[in-house]
DNA sequence: TCCTTTGTATCCACTTTGGATATAACGAGG
DNA sequence: CCTCGTTATATCCAAAGTGGATACAAAGGA
């Protein structure tokens, strides 16, 4: 028994900072401040994943599966011990796929209602 | 003093349950169950807003001015007399499209880290 | 009449979040 | 060597948000 959802079968959904951490994994920022920086970036500083959230919220996804603590160090930063790194699994790969495909299907709708200057497909 | 956000400033941000329902509203469902009923759609069943979350939301959103309380009868409907019809005001207009743009700007990220079969700009 | 569906409302326990605080290693400058 | 600002992780508390159960009642068809 796992804390939610099995390793091999549906990943469990994704809390909002949950997905913002993922993205962060997935676009190689592999540690905890560089994954503040990059949602800092990304969203222009409109959503802050404080460090509260941030810790709290990597150690569940370790703790489900979504997540694991890397060993190899990545050259060309300068290897500074006090660094936690870590990297997506497989699980957690398919938990952020699925956040991704649901949050796209509100933008699509957003689109629709004439609430986002449509980026996506909104001919045909 | 108004709870969050001048009504005639910026607009305070929405939680995931508020964007759904200004979504909702945006498209044309201007009651509960019909929210309801339609992000179970749009989402295809994977969101679901349950009734407490849902009208407590909508309580919150009419208290920050975001949304409002209509009496005007959407002619063709049968006209039912439990029903409590909302409309989005101009702040939660904003505010909604102020929420698009930033999950926007995520999913585009996560288009760029692959997250996403990018139905977003990608090539150029 | 009876039953199902539609519709709103409220309650409780739980999860998630934001922000403050603490602690410490790193690197540059003097 | 010492100090100071930055990078970095961790933990705590209070507040906010959520999910699901429960309740109640009107609408409408059989």
């Amino acid at each position: 028994m796992y804390a939610r959802g099995m390793p091999d079968g549906n990943p469990p959904p994704l809390t909002p900072a949950g997905f913002q951490v993922a993205l962060a994994l997935a676009s190689g920022h592999a540690h905890g401040y560089g994954i503040m920086a990059f949602i800092a970036e990304v969203t222009d500083g409109a959503a802050q994943l404080g460090p509260g959230t941030l810790y709290r919220t990597l150690s569940r996804l370790a703790a489900d599966g979504l997540v694991e603590e890397t060993t190899d160090i990545t050259d060309g930063a300068p290897h500074d011990a006090r660094r936690r790194n870590y990297r997506l699994t497989g699980l957690g790969r398919r938990a952020a796929e699925r956040e991704a495909r649901q949050l796209s299907a509100l933008l699509d709708a957003a689109s629709a209602a004439g609430l986002a200057d449509t980026g996506r497909a909104e001919s045909a």
